[in-house]
DNA sequence: TGATTTTTATACTGTCCCGCATAATATAAG
DNA sequence: CTTATATTATGCGGGACAGTATAAAAATCA
């Protein structure tokens, strides 16, 4: 009996999403959602140690303290960011991984997928976040690291439900290890997240892919 | 006429390598070779915008000034020890490279080294610098990038040569395209590096590695 | 209107940072 | 022994940095 009162039986009030609930004191004058945005862009940009304060406070049009009362100090902002990029990854990714296209399809329109993300922003490209995380904070910080080793399980799952289904259709023959192959189509996607990085030109990058792919279900 | 005076004919001193020539100062404390090592070391568990020259500092036995004088500033400090890398996984990584072997145990020696550096390290596994470098440095400054794109062809094309060699060989069915196995070779490079630097345990990047092999050169 | 609450805006603190100026030290040459 | 040279050692200075204290502003409530 720690969570509810001996309050009525009836249902709470539903925790409308954008319903305000007339709040009391002086009105924000940003958007929590579209700041997180903002710093996220500036942390795929620059990384953790190279952005300061001041160029997040700059980039989000908050000052330091709505930046510390909103989002708590640099680090968990960095761990925000982080979850927002997740989160969005996931919903665009997730919608390519679930559809039910033949895999050679899928897994171009997976790939091309993970290049837009990887090719995107203003100042150069921007990489995955997962992959520089890694290379940065993930060795030190063991939250930071967990969230990195489940973003790449995740994806090695994704990959291997895609090509276990494929299999289960037909479209792979009886003796392919859809672990095997999630593997490598998880590694082609960190290969082309470094080389994004390098500014290796898309063409390139969209060569590698489509070598990949011939390898994993057989030249077209 | 501008290197050579009127000298006497006879053939120059040879510059022999480790033979000091009798400098004229005060002796230097340290050796510039093994504190260039010492400054790799710290670079690739911390990274560039982490490391201060404090850091550097420490870990070389230099003091600051001394540092300047012998490397320049903190970027070309950097590059150095980014060359220095290089050269010595160029060293390391060549042998196996060039030797004789059947490929498929020529790859397994090129990852098992491969692996060596990557999870060597004191306070973690420290990854790989062109791996790191390309999520920090390369898309910002013109020098550093052209070394990790140069880092990254080096070795597409390193397996390229070995992929083409085994076809010559008859190691490998005639339609296998020894470019497209490189790029697979170098993606698995890739992911095993930034999964070191998540900590995942080496067992786990073996069994990644065995699956690569397995669909590179045919299961054994 | 006046009190309360929440946020914004300014400014401060102590630390760390990079690069360099200066002085001290240790060797070789004259 | 004196001079020249090359390095080490100390420490300074301007600036950026992260985080916070304090004051001003803008809304609601009484």
């Amino acid at each position: 009996m720690v969570q509810k009162k001996n309050g009525p039986p009836q249902g709470d009030p539903p925790p409308d999403k954008a319903v305000e609930p007339k709040r009391r004191g002086r009105p924000r004058a940003y958007e929590p959602e579209v700041a997180l945005g903002k710093a996220l862009d500036l942390f795929r940009s620059t990384g953790f140690a190279a952005t300061s304060l001041d160029d997040l406070s700059a980039a989000t049009g908050m000052n330091r303290p709505s930046l510390y009362g909103a989002f708590g100090d640099k680090r968990e902002l960095y761990i925000k960011s982080y979850q927002r990029y997740r989160d969005n990854a996931r919903a665009v990714m997730g919608d390519v991984f679930s559809n039910d296209w033949p895999v050679r399809r899928q897994l171009e329109q997976i790939f091309a997928t993970a290049l837009d993300i990887y090719l995107s922003g203003e100042e150069g490209p921007r990489g995955c976040f997962t992959v520089m995380t890694a290379g940065s904070e993930a060795v030190a910080d063991p939250d930071i690291r967990a969230m990195v080793q489940n973003a790449l399980a995740e994806l090695d799952k994704a990959f291997a439900h895609c090509f276990r289904r494929a299999k289960e259709k037909g479209e792979l023959p009886a003796d392919a290890d859809p672990a095997v192959l999630a593997r490598l189509a998880s590694a082609t996607i960190h290969s082309i997240a470094v080389r994004a990085r390098a500014r290796v030109p898309r063409q390139e990058l969209e060569a590698i892919v489509a070598g990949a792919i011939d390898m994993m279900v057989g030249k077209r």
